[in-house]
DNA sequence: TATATAATTTAGGTATGCCTAAATTAATTT
DNA sequence: AAATTAATTTAGGCATACCTAAATTATATA
């Protein structure tokens, strides 16, 4: 069995390979909050269990095997966090790092039970997608906020999980997943979203915009 | 903060001081799967935290501060353990191999979720009670089965958790915490219990029957 | 009381996973 | 192309928590 430390690093990698493309060691490291020549410790060691490929200073990747264990790492992650929100309570703020601590000791009994609570959902309070017992992944078509023009509509699909006070702003106002918002003005000179929120006006700083993701709504 | 080794130790520490009074080395060790010395390293360091008090050769005591903390992990177990069962439906023969690991990483904040949901009980599925928030525990005036005579009528008050073999026999009989049943016959020579449940007459071996306590029914 | 047995502790070793500092390799600038 | 800078890896160390084997201390028996 992996240990905790290991599964955090093959979700990181995949979570990388995502927004990044290539994962080198050192932004493996700064995600995960450690220093370069831990996170090249531990490349070495997946690399004997067959759950990364890497060639020095060419950055990591997931194996097949790998890449299913960081499914299955980050399928327990949303799960939870559904389930923490939807049958508990705990506020969209505090799902994350609660989950966090979970994720390494589920059971798979445990979450199907969970899984079937929650009517087989395919995404967490957060919008991102809840991978399924097979690993598959429902692909997003969401654009970034900062891509969006004076005028247009859209609905929130995601807004990134890691910062709870961001979380906390966004509660605020509303702007959970399926929110629908209609941009007033964008400021120039890389300023503010001015927007309206069933009726009410809000003002989006760019850099929070930059964590929030919306399908675009064609007229 | 404790390491979840830490937290088993001073749990266990409780639980048998409970069961057999004074806590040798020798006991905790084994109660642990562990080899003495181990023990011994592990008192070493719990004693430097004043959590426990220790004499070489003398066994261990926990301190008003280690026994506060082992009643708290205590407490998470039989909260987990129940509401496993009767929020997701995990069968009671399971609940406790979960609950085990559940117990260290739960925040104070999702436990008193749960303690909410399940209407803040005081026993967990097994019968054992589950200590207050402030560390207050309901005493017990349970019998061991074997104590029992022919003609005797009582209710099942709570039984041993850890073999989960031994609680799918049970359930297969209903003998939950809360049935109600009467002695039919004690075979002599330290031999089975004829008991009648609901109608039904059940044998039940003496090796089984001292994992049973009873609230003795007057009349 | 002396000796044998049992319990406990010490000593030394393993593996994980982190660290810092130094060495190496790659990439960028002049 | 040479030199500087940045990224990565190696080397050596620390803490946790386990292990086995040997030494010590306590207890029971003759």
């Amino acid at each position: 069995m992996l240990t905790h430390a290991a599964e955090d690093y093959l979700k990181s990698i995949y979570k990388l390979q995502e927004k990044v493309g290539k994962v080198s060691t050192g932004i493996l490291a700064e995600y995960l909050n450690v220093k370069p020549a831990s996170a090249t410790g531990m490349i070495k060691k997946l690399k004997t269990m067959k759950l990364v490929k890497h060639e020095r200073y060419q950055g990591v990747t997931l194996t097949d095997t790998g890449k299913a264990i960081a499914l299955e790492i980050i399928r327990h992650h949303r799960l939870l966090e559904l389930y923490l929100f939807k049958a508990l309570g705990v506020p969209w703020d505090g799902v994350h790092e609660e989950a966090e601590k979970l994720e390494h000791v589920i059971s798979e009994d445990v979450e199907a039970r969970m899984d079937e609570f929650l009517g087989y959902p395919t995404a967490d309070p957060h919008g991102a997608p809840i991978p399924d017992k097979n690993g598959v992944v429902i692909k997003r078509t969401s654009i970034p906020m900062t891509d969006l023009c004076s005028g247009q509509s859209c609905v929130v699909a995601e807004v990134s999980d890691t910062d709870s006070a961001l979380l906390r702003h966004l509660g605020s106002f509303n702007l959970y997943p399926g929110t629908a918002f209609r941009v007033i003005e964008v400021a120039p000179f890389e300023g503010p979203f001015t927007i309206d929120i069933a009726g009410h006006q809000v003002v989006i700083g760019r850099e929070v915009a930059k964590h929030i993701f919306v399908d675009d709504v064609k007229e």
